[in-house]
DNA sequence: CAGAGGGATAAGGATAATCCTTAGAGGCAT
DNA sequence: ATGCCTCTAAGGATTATCCTTATCCCTCTG
């Protein structure tokens, strides 16, 4: 063997990381060299140790975690990354992909699969849940045959309104913590409605929770 | 040592089981005899093994976790219960107590609360998060100086009627689907506000998702 | 460099949902 | 039997949403 794949694992969960480790004593060229509980935490984690790969949960309190894959895909272009989530929302498969992440892999995956996604990321393959391998394939298609809706990214001023709309405020309270008149909000709301398919509160708070804008 | 403690676990994310099982591997009186992903396959369990503990997660996909707590503690009294949720609503904890539940964890508890937890069950002793633990003190008090509002238990008709809104429903919608008037659904809807002090559809959605009404 | 395109801002008017009050019918318990 | 609670429902006032249109500003491109 060369040597281990020096991993960093990131999950608010701790009993779960905990159990992680356990199960990646027994891989002999794997190693966890350090473990963290939020995005802040893995950022730190990652520029101190500048591990191989990084497995990282989306959702965590006080980073988004498509906002951490960013960062370290930017400033550590060498740590390759594995995105876990629970949600196989097609719109944010996508936008984990954009991130130059090696791979994304459902929760309920069993630990084979994480193992040797680690595994190819080192090998420089991209590595995806069978489910969401589906899901890349329908929205592949999707775009093929409708060109024109595949731009389907919320911009930034978006996202934040629908991060208030989805923490339980009202199109006026949203217009007044961003200091603009409502009738922008609703403009706003409309776009991301477009944008998402998502034509009520219910689904868009649904959505916003999928990308980690807020949690439930 | 008298003998091990004989343990189901349920939890519809693989690795989460697996990682548990390979942490319980290193307690010498701590055994695991059944591994379920869903509420059904827990239930059958249960009756084929009789564990002495269950370690069940909250939200699964086919039944709610509340409901197989509930069945479970009905039909074998001897099985005791230890609760495993992301959230810390207060009513949910209410409603996972009621359940004669002998512990409630939240999932970013560590191994060692979660096997302290199953002795602490064995031992006839009722275990929660220090979280939780405010929190029920909170709901308590709360019931001490507030009498009235104790009762905040959602009948099973506006339950029905939050679950739908809780999936994108609009008011009318829901209405044709209970083939009741609009006007109903509005009243059940404004009960449901009142009794769990949320209101809006964002903040409604979220409580439904944490008592496992609909999903993400 | 000028025009195209997209994002952020906003208003007006028509339509639809929500809020608040009130109320009857039926079940269940003391 | 007389409350009490749940499910049902309506009327009228208020408020939010939907749809269209439009301006300003920035950036990209020919």
């Amino acid at each position: 063997m060369d040597k281990t794949i020096r991993v960093v694992i990131a999950d608010d969960h701790k009993v779960f990381l905990e159990g992680l480790c356990s199960l990646v004593k027994d891989e002999s060229d794997i190693e966890i060299v350090g473990k963290a509980a939020s995005g802040v935490e893995l950022l730190e984690l990652v520029d101190e140790l500048r591990p191989d790969v990084v497995i990282s949960d989306i959702s965590m309190p006080d980073m988004n975690g498509i906002v951490a894959a960013q960062k370290i895909t930017q400033d550590f272009p060498d740590t390759r990354i594995i995105a876990l989530s629970m949600h196989k929302d097609r719109q944010f498969v996508r936008e984990i992909l954009k991130t130059n992440a090696y791979g994304f892999l459902l929760k309920d995956c069993c630990f084979d699969e994480l193992a040797n996604a680690v595994r190819a990321a080192m090998a420089g393959e991209i590595c995806l849940s069978e489910p969401l391998r589906d899901s890349v394939v329908m929205d592949y298609i999707g775009t093929l045959r409708n060109p024109k809706d595949e731009e389907v990214a919320l911009s930034v001023r978006e996202s934040e309104v629908l991060k208030l709309i989805a923490e339980g405020n009202s199109t006026k309270e949203v217009a007044e913590q961003l200091c603009i008149s409502a009738k922008t909000v609703e403009t706003h709301r409309r776009q991301i409605m477009q944008k998402t398919k998502y034509s009520n509160i219910a689904e868009l708070t649904k959505y916003a929770i999928r990308c980690g804008l807020t949690t439930v």
